[in-house]
DNA sequence: CGTTTCATTGAGTGCGATCAAGCCGTGTGG
DNA sequence: CCACACGGCTTGATCGCACTCAATGAAACG
């Protein structure tokens, strides 16, 4: 097999990471726990079991930025730099798998698969990363939250969905407000395209009428 | 020499990609061309050896956003798909370095070393990205103009600097209109922080001033 | 020189932010 | 069991930044 394959496959993300097995150990984290923070020396790399976590970053002014979310099955924390650009934290009770980088070198055969892995699960990140710019250069608030829903949504295929994450979160991932994503939550559901159950639970009524609003 | 290293440096994203030496072929692009567009199959990709490039993406209502902008020693089209979520297009007149992945593979162990500095470039483009999202999240019309001129100043390290792109570009990339682009490079001026010689050619003027309305 | 394209400026509007209550589920103690 | 407090969410009123629409100005080009 050859050191080259410049497209990894997008179709296939959760089964090659089991090539990570049991590497590094596993750590509990309780909500709101930093799992790693800005600026920390990124000399690991984590994988979450079980549990979601967000990536935030600060402006000095205390602007927050969140970056992404993640759930069980995703890499986090695969910087370029020696550093960490955004802290990690649990947004519940998670379980998380920790990798000292350096200690796949200890792997050879393996190692080398895995290193592949990091890297397609790097461009995968890439183009989430991509997604969120253009969903927040160009799209409007109801766009945002509904975009959000959405995806989130898919996660469940149907059933009933079920938010990690609270309404700041949230704000601080679309570039909102909080008092704006409340608002266009309501909306959304006053217009019959989702209904709430609670305010973390909630299902699409209309996926038609939802995709509609969420131009690509 | 291990296939592992999972940490490629950021300080050195010039040298190394000579590596790709004279592999593929160049072409010259006119002002305005497109050099891939969004949706066509990503066997290629792409090096700015001279000009500059744009990535864009349309909604399917018109609205644009660029991704990035590239100049000479970038690598562009380094989707993790099979097929690219931006097109490319020449901003002037530029000559670009065409590769047909798939043809790396002829070339044994300098293929693994140009494979390794691939994975490092789309490692540094998603940080590039990370900053972006940062920059259309939470900052204000003032602070997006004054982040991305002093961010084109670097590269000019005090001599005037000269923008290879137009008002509309500016604005795509920023999650703003043309007159709001336009009015903020007005107020910068105003203010004495940059100064403009034409409207494609500025030099700081106060560059402790503009970098304190970057937050970091 | 006229034409075209791109940038700037002005006037007015509207979307999303801000400020301020009010609501509701949850937990705690009497 | 209720009273109360607390944190997170929602709703309302108002403000202001950035957008829209429109006109003008300034380069680039034939």
């Amino acid at each position: 097999m050859t050191a080259l394959s410049l497209s990894p496959s997008l179709a296939a993300p959760q089964q090659p990471i089991d090539a990570l097995g049991h590497i590094g150990v596993r750590m509990t984290f309780s909500p709101g726990e930093e799992i790693y923070a800005q600026d920390e020396d990124a000399d690991m790399f984590y994988r979450v079991i079980r549990g979601a976590v967000r990536t935030t970053r600060l402006l000095s002014d205390g602007r927050r930025q969140i970056g992404d979310f993640y759930y069980a099955g995703d890499l986090i924390g695969l910087e370029a730099g020696p550093v960490h650009r955004f802290s990690a934290e649990a947004l519940g009770c998670c379980e998380i798998q920790v990798i000292r980088k350096s200690a796949l070198k200890l792997y050879g055969d393996e190692g080398v698969k895995i290193e592949r892995l990091i890297w397609a699960e790097t461009a995968r990140e890439l183009q989430r990363t991509q997604e969120h710019v253009m969903l927040l250069g160009r799209k409007s608030a109801c766009e945002k939250v509904a975009s959000f829903l959405l995806d989130i949504a898919r996660r469940f295929r149907g059933e009933v969905a079920e938010l990690p994450m609270g309404r700041q979160d949230m704000a601080d991932y679309l570039g909102l407000t909080i008092e704006t994503v409340s608002r266009m939550v309501t909306q959304l559901q006053t217009e019959g395209l989702v209904r709430f159950l609670g305010c973390r639970r909630f299902e699409v009524r209309n996926a038609t009428g939802l995709a509609c609003l969420v131009e690509t």
